[in-house]
DNA sequence: ATGCATGAGGT
DNA sequence: CCTCATGCATA
């Protein structure tokens, strides 16, 4: 019933005072001010937009555990989404819109508008001579992990312009032209098909082949989690040491496929924070950027997607930490908690409703990510221990299992 | 780097 | 309503 919501945001991007307070409560959910959590109508945004206000909300918590309670949220606002702001390094990550693919070639119903603006791309140029083909032909090369990186990223990265060598959507020699989004769906890798038959055993059996830059993935391969553990540690490591941001990554893998996506994605495949299915399908692109980028044959060709503009956003609700224990509380017992149960909670804690479902929904997601908490960030004196990602919680991975 | 959100598909 | 892939906005 909900999905009716057929609303054509409109583009009024008026601006907006701030400080003001007012929200239209649509009345459905029954939002109670100045407690849990903060956010403005409940499950009518999308149908009548008509109130925004600015509100500044912070603080975040941790997670789990310590029930802090802080209790300075306030009312929050729907942003008629401006264009970034995040990150005003050069390329900023821009919403890209559209979402042009095979097997979500949903891309139709989303914002599709993408200007012609070029510019972004920052030259990276520093690779301070690169350890190349000796750094990751090893075994286990790979690691230092900075687990901290997290920041180098975006804004360090110092890099002059190199003149004339802009490496980013560099196209193959030949079809120099770019690939439109539109365009290249015919050529789209399908990774992934729908069935994994084949079996072989798991077993964590690192010490592969000393020999060789890659893996072993015979094509079609499946790769195993190992392997792509083992990808996304040298993906890293490459791509900064070429000096590129993730957000440069997302932009890049759109000119060089039409796919385009956002920091946050590249961000999840470095951290394995995706889903098993979703690695599989995102590393041969990236495995490719990083030949090209290796490569690089500066072409100048870039093109872009930037737009969407003025796309309705709801605003984040800053959920209390207080509030986080229990929503997780309830998940330890219920993971899937019926209709009426979120109803009830929401009520408790004075939630919408919808804010809790969805909760649920990506509390469940989480769950199913690679790379379980915890061991993202490894000390830089663990590094050589190497506790493998699995130790933990080992029934998620039930996927990186095939047996 | 992540929390909350949107949407397309699938039940 | 759920799952999944993704991303804006944030911390």
């Amino acid at each position: 019933m909900a999905t009716a919501a057929s609303n054509p945001y409109l583009p009024s991007n008026s601006i907006l005072s701030s400080g003001s307070i007012v929200h239209s409560d649509s009345g459905g959910g029954g939002m109670q001010p100045g407690s849990a959590a903060v956010t403005s109508g409940s499950g009518g945004y999308r149908g009548d937009p008509s109130v925004k206000m600015v509100q500044s909300d912070f603080m975040q918590g941790a997670m789990a555990a310590s029930n802090g309670g802080h209790m300075l949220s306030h009312a929050h606002q729907w942003v008629t989404s401006l264009p970034h702001a995040g990150s005003p390094w050069s390329s900023s990550p821009v919403g890209m819109t559209g979402s042009p693919q095979q097997q979500d070639v949903k891309g139709s119903s989303r914002d599709d508008l993408h200007t012609g603006t070029a510019l972004h791309h920052r030259p990276p140029h520093l690779a301070p001579h690169q350890t190349h083909a000796g750094a990751w032909g090893s075994t286990t090369a790979a690691h230092i992990n900075s687990i901290s990186g997290g920041q180098q990223q975006q804004q360090s990265l110092i890099y002059s312009q190199p003149g004339g060598f802009t490496v980013n959507g560099m196209l193959s020699p030949g079809s120099q032209s770019l690939v439109h989004p539109g365009l290249v769906r015919g050529d789209t890798p399908d990774l992934e098909h729908a069935h994994h038959h084949h079996h072989h055993h798991q077993h964590a059996h690192h010490a592969h082949h000393g020999h060789n830059s890659h893996e072993p993935h015979s094509d079609d391969d499946t790769p195993t989690s190992d392997d792509l553990e083992q990808f996304a540690k040298q993906f890293k490591q490459r791509r900064i040491k070429l000096g590129f941001t993730q957000a440069d990554v997302g932009l890049a893998l759109g000119t060089l496929y039409g796919n385009v996506f956002s920091q946050t994605t590249i961000c999840r495949f470095e951290a394995l924070q995706l889903s098993f299915k979703n690695m599989c399908k995102l590393k041969p692109l990236l495995n490719k950027w990083l030949e090209e980028a290796d490569s690089s044959t500066g072409s100048p060709t870039s093109i872009d997607k930037i737009a969407a503009q003025g796309r309705k956003r709801k605003k984040r609700t800053s959920i209390e930490v207080s509030v986080k224990g229990a929503l997780e509380s309830h998940f330890l017992k219920c993971p899937k908690p019926s209709a009426q149960e979120i109803s009830s909670l929401a009520d408790n804690l004075q939630l919408e409703k919808e804010v809790v479902r969805v909760w649920f929904c990506n509390r469940r997601q989480k769950e199913k990510r690679m790379t379980p908490p915890g061991v993202g960030a490894q000390t830089p004196e663990d590094v050589g221990s190497h506790t493998l990602s699995c130790s933990v919680r080992c029934s998620e991975w039930l996927w990186l299992a095939p047996a």
